[in-house]
DNA sequence: TGAACAGTTGAGGAATTGTTCAAACGATTG
DNA sequence: CAATCGTTTGAACAATTCCTCAACTGTTCA
């Protein structure tokens, strides 16, 4: 059985480089822990206010601000100010597709 | 300017529960790494031996044999042992597509 | 002005993660 | 059998992560 028995028929493929490797795994670290994912969820239902998302997530609303931030520094989602509060909304077409796919995975 | 002014069309979107949301996010901490990024992007040129991998990689044997164990574990690779060696190969056809999809979304 | 409210921020600590090192394992070879 | 090879494993350690708590900012409203 030689080396070529392999799912991927082409052999035309090389490693991405270092820096495309990085940005990688920096945007699938933020669906990769449980709050942040229950946050972009809340978000894709509709916009909220940081204290909405904390009351319906059952979480401290420092918590949630804390999240925010790095998902905001990951420009998944952003936040205006209205007011006293900041709406958040997501901020980037990927994510749903990206949350959706992941979700027909686990439950296929 | 009411709540449901959201690029999300539909209102009938509703929470994944909790159990889905820990897959989830376990299934994406998989690729949250760079080393398991590049692993998997190495399986996705062809299939493998462990110290195939690390030379690739200008690893140790060690620590990748380690990350594959946690690879093996989400079911993303396994490893199928040929004399002294194992090769690894991807366990599952999704793994090339979300990494696809990433790296889409990186370079875009 | 000042009290109340919404949110952000930084320090601190517990838990988790990724690596290295050394020891062990099973398969092959002499 | 003993030596070697490819791989796995566990302990130990540093680095990172996520939360809590308390202090702070900025906005509204009496």
């Amino acid at each position: 059985m030689d080396e070529r028995t392999n799912n991927q028929s082409d052999a035309s493929k090389t490693l991405p480089c270092e820096d495309e490797i990085y940005e990688l795994a920096e945007l699938f670290k933020m669906f990769g822990d449980p709050t942040r994912v229950k946050i972009l969820s809340c978000l894709q239902i509709r916009n909220m206010y940081v204290g909405e998302i904390a009351e319906t997530l059952g979480m401290t609303i420092s918590a949630v601000s804390h999240q925010l931030r790095v998902l905001r520094g990951a420009k998944l989602v952003k936040g205006i100010k209205e007011g006293k509060e900041v709406r958040y909304s997501l901020d980037d077409d990927h994510v749903t597709k990206i949350l959706e796919y992941g979700l027909t995975h686990v439950n296929e």
